[in-house]
DNA sequence: ATACAATCTTGACAGTGGATAGATACCCGG
DNA sequence: CCGGGTATCTATCCACTGTCAAGATTGTAT
């Protein structure tokens, strides 16, 4: 069902008609809800469709099953993930280190306000990691990342070693919003909150910075 | 129900014997094979029970729920974690940086390894991260880290930026192993093998080395 | 207006984890 | 040797899940 005619998103709240209007986006954003309140594992389809104030085989007609639900939340995801970063880059400096450790504290702010989402976006089965427009999504982010590392180094092109720092500093963004969100890493969340800024910051430009 | 006498640990296969003595560790190594094939989303109790050939109640009186197994494995998990570091830093030179980087390839080779049980002790709800073994095995596993990183940067400790080094070391290290294990880091995974390995110390190497 | 397609509801099914009650095998004291 | 007590395992039952099939309702096009 490719072309699917938006039917006329029903003004609001008319409390019983018997076709939704425009359901697909409210599975969404009731799926998030769901998620964030019962977790990636405790995620119910029912429950989704609950939210949504809808029969429990509703959201068949829209996602093909919970996979496909969950696929098109983790795609969702991936466009507020780089939204996340560009925000924190907005308001720094704009020298390349700078802005790639910006990129890495959107990161981690992403994954501490959306854990289950997050979770779901790089360490979950569920979602169908084969999708394709989870996947554009996905690399869209990538090649960003990309960028603001060479950004950060310009050298690092010539150098052949790109490669080598983007996966730096990915798995350095990447390891510290993972550990947070699992609440390890007590010696940074022991202290306070302002405090776990400017240490996170640190952390980040240390380990950014080229040689 | 602390103390349990090990009931005389059946010698094998009587193919059909009303108990099968030695349930527990035969449920945890069920439980094993079942999250490696299925994976920590598709992990079924019913599924494990019938992997040890026995009834679908039996785990519970070994284990309160699926909860407790989970928990349990993944406490199993952290000291398999920590000897898999230890592997490898046997075989690496004895400075106190090569320790490190060693163990980091360690925390990599186990997630390779066993990417099911790393998920589980990492990123997921489903075990109890509140119950006493669990936290205590997780946090040698740490222990150990911040030891590490001491030897490889002996000033750090009286500098006062211990804990933000071992941060870095943690985070890169989980980060790498997190993102290998999802696939992702297309820029390492599509180099072969040996590459792979040269590649991650040298990136390990370059973070780690104190400044 | 009438046929058609999209959308949603209802009801059913198999599979899950968990709880309970009963069956079976082992252990220990006579 | 044997009888009671207990740990262990089985058999059932319940609530819940995702998915499927059939029917009801609505919007659109002819």
């Amino acid at each position: 069902m490719p072309s699917r005619p938006p039917p006329r998103a029903k003004a609001s709240r008319q409390p019983k008609s018997y076709h939704h209007g425009n359901l697909r986006p409210a599975l969404l954003a009731a799926a998030e809800r769901e998620l964030a309140e019962h977790g990636i594992e405790g995620f119910s389809l029912r429950g989704v469709a609950k939210r949504a104030g809808v029969s429990h085989a509703a959201p068949a007609h829209h996602f093909a099953d919970a996979t496909g639900l969950l696929t098109a939340l983790a795609a969702l995801g991936f466009e507020r993930f780089v939204a996340a970063q560009k925000a924190r880059q907005t308001k720094a400096a704009t020298d390349g280190l700078s802005q790639l450790v910006a990129a890495g504290l959107g990161y981690i702010d992403f994954a501490r306000a959306h854990p289950a989402l997050f979770r779901l976006m790089f360490s979950s089965d569920r979602p169908d990691h084969g999708d394709r427009t989870l996947c554009a999504s996905a690399e869209a982010a990538m090649a960003k990342l990309v960028d603001d590392v060479r950004g950060a180094d310009p050298q690092a092109d010539a150098a052949g070693t790109l490669a080598d720092r983007a996966a730096t500093a990915w798995a350095l963004a990447h390891g510290l919003a993972d550990l947070l969100v699992a609440g390890r890493l007590k010696m940074v969340l022991k202290r306070p909150a302002a405090e776990q800024q400017s240490s996170l910051a640190a952390i980040l430009r240390q380990g950014l910075a080229p040689r």
